[in-house]
DNA sequence: ACGTAAATAGACAGAGTTGTCTATTTAATG
DNA sequence: CATTAAATAGACAACTCTGTCTATTTACGT
């Protein structure tokens, strides 16, 4: 083995991460992944069999990635309703660290759910995975009821999807900071 | 002149909507625009110098498009209250039609938006609009106040634009619909 | 009917795309 | 220390991409 750094398969993944979140996947050329990564594209393709294996791979690792950094957050507020005004926060932080693109999910579905069902099927569950964490800290927080369990939960998840969307259109938090207080009324 | 039929200008903008989003406007060629709208590349560059001209131009023509068919819509309502209701339903209809593909606006902003400081500005002014239109029957619906005229088109705003982004990604209206039984409950 | 403006087909340049392959060098392990 | 598995540089095939250009044909307005 060579390569005595950082691995070959993370460089390419943290390579492609960043480019494809940056200027899109279909933006993207294998060679300037390499470049950037400093690899040779011969060990590229003896670890992704194609470039569509590494946006499915660039996906999972950006769910795992997305759910460990936001249960971590989350974990560190104690009261249950501050818990779930922290994932507006940690979305804030994170689209400011990100430059306001957007959420990376949609930005793929966007690009290649049509055409890949792996790269669809993973950020479904992505989805999926936010509803039911969202849903079980609404569960807890012991909001005042204006709206049920099961409807805050909705009203939460939609409202940041959308606010993150807008987000990046504008290029500023403001959506998603509106976005917390109204729930903060709510809950 | 020739052309006897739809204008040369028109049959372009009408195949590069078509394809620009159903694949993305990375994934369409020229060569494929030209072929399917069934005219000849030195036409196409006649009306448009760069490809980057027809994006812009598909994105002004889907914003103009857009609220005249909203607008429409909402007209037929009545009832102030059913009005706003009737945006959601609305975008059921659309996004059946669309095939769950999205918002057009959010997908042009994450290909091209960083690209192109026209094609942003463009889809800023849509968003700005829809906020402006739901705003104009927020104040006029008469809501019974749990939240303020502010707060609830900034609630409806972001989460029709969540909702929509989800239902590309689960392709079925099932986000709109929930949304919009909470905004009834709201006002 | 004629002149003109516009549309046509299609070749072409130049660059970029993904993916393959060869030949070489490196490093870790038995 | 030798073997071996992995990484390297880079040429290459086969396409596709945008945009240009030429030569030809069509149709409308006067």
């Amino acid at each position: 083995m060579k390569q005595r750094g950082q691995a070959v398969a993370d460089k390419i993944l943290d390579t492609a991460e960043r480019l494809f979140y940056a200027q899109g996947y279909s933006n993207t050329g294998i060679n300037q992944v390499i470049e950037e990564a400093d690899i040779a594209k011969a060990s590229l393709y003896k670890h992704f069999e194609t470039k569509e294996d590494i946006l499915l791979a660039y996906v999972q690792r950006t769910h795992e990635l997305w759910f460990t950094r936001l249960q971590a957050t989350v974990s560190k507020v104690e009261d249950p309703k501050e818990k779930l005004l922290a994932i507006f926060d940690h979305h804030i932080e994170r689209q400011k660290v990100r430059g306001f693109g957007g959420c990376p999910f949609i930005k793929a579905n966007d690009e290649a759910g049509t055409s890949d069902p792996r790269v669809l099927a993973e950020i479904q569950q992505a989805k999926l995975h936010s509803k039911k964490f969202i849903r079980a800290l609404v569960v807890k927080s012991g909001h005042k009821k204006v709206l049920s369990d099961q409807e805050l939960t909705e009203m939460i998840f939609v409202a940041l999807e959308g606010a993150i969307a807008l987000a990046s259109v504008f290029k500023q938090p403001g959506e998603i900071q509106a976005a917390k207080k109204i729930i903060q009324k709510l809950i």
